[in-house]
DNA sequence: TGATATACTTAACGGCGTTAAGTTAAATTA
DNA sequence: TAATTTAACTTAACGCCGTTAAGTATATCA
């Protein structure tokens, strides 16, 4: 009697392996040129099938993004463990933050950028990935704040302000790949030594 | 015999016409959901018609975004004037360069997000109005460098960080509307001065 | 073994950016 | 003024696209 966990585990797979060619496609060739019609000749099967397994092109784009965030929670959980100097911590998220966004471009534009195009009205629901990943930049910035060595700063609008930063640094270098940096990794050190000088007590 | 002068005016008139009818499509209904048909359609002409006067879409999209480039600075001549104080100065220009992303977000985003992604390899162009706009910041940090407000920062890499803070900002607003910020005006606020902030001496 | 449900495909709809070829009307020339 | 050239614009088509309705084959179950 296990057809019914067979079959299920079956059709688990083959969507794994949608998302799989999806993914990749959407991060080689950028979602816009990419078709339903290359997805399906990618795993060998006919364009409506995938219909079968998501509402369309949009939703296997959401279901992507889903994963990259949990990519960059993983990211910041290693970082965690290590409890000795908040403010290094934080300079360390940041960059991870930024270099996370350089390493999957694409999976970065189409979660924060792209993702909210399509699909309007989303803020940061209750208990999302999303969600997880700004409260653990906000403990960090109330950790600095508690051991003194940032100044008495309000700790949510700070969290915010720190995100605005790294994801300025990251949209810019990601979107003119050909502008005249000085340099990639002097920026994003300046733009996070910048910040964190300015919360210093 | 001012035959080619009248058609002249009449070319440029109907080229005008052209990106206007672009640009409010484009604000409106996203630059990926409008084609080549609905603009035409919007001028009462052919739609082939446009190729006569433009390279394609993605050169359509490219005018559109010189023209708000030429906003911004002229937004920001505005300000020049005062010569006072220019870390005060520094702080208006990154607030009025924010507002004016919020007071045109769709503008903004097609100028910074998707001219960029359809457009690959532009850098700054050598007299540019991009390079202006980005000159005019970095004039105002080379200022308070002068005066010795700010520390003997890379004049050029500190540019490019507050670039890069209130594109941020700007962004995050513009495409979460509905995250529980903790105020908006204030977060933009925030973010300017940390960064002001941290380059003082 | 025959009925039923599941997994997948074929064919089509309407729309897209763009191009080649054709048409019409105005300006120029003889 | 009549013929010719030139410019402005349109028609028709190509090969794509996302998505849906209808159809087929295969595996499961009674």
């Amino acid at each position: 009697m296990g057809v019914k966990e067979r079959r299920t585990r079956e059709k688990e797979q083959l969507r794994r392996q949608i998302l799989a060619a999806a993914r990749e496609l959407f991060v080689n060739e950028g979602y816009e040129n990419v078709s339903m019609r290359k997805i399906a000749d990618k795993i060998e099967y006919s364009p409506t099938m995938i219909y079968l397994y998501f509402n369309g092109k949009a939703d296997l784009l959401d279901s992507v993004c889903q994963e990259t965030l949990l990519n960059l929670l993983n990211t910041f959980e290693l970082l965690k463990k290590d409890k000795s100097d908040p403010v290094e911590n934080l300079r360390k998220s940041g960059k991870a933050y930024v270099e996370f966004g350089l390493k999957y471009p694409q999976d970065y534009k189409l979660t924060f950028v792209v993702r909210p195009q399509y699909q309007k009205g989303l803020g940061l629901p209750e208990g999302s990935v999303g969600e997880r990943v700004f409260n653990y930049l906000s403990a960090m910035v109330s950790e600095c704040v508690r051991q003194k060595t940032f100044r008495q700063v309000d700790v949510e609008i700070t969290g915010q302000a720190l995100w605005s930063a790294v994801h300025g640094v990251t949209m810019l270098l990601i979107d003119f790949p050909d502008f005249p940096w000085t340099a990639k990794d002097k920026l994003i050190d300046t733009v996070i030594h910048t910040m964190i000088g300015g919360l210093k007590a």
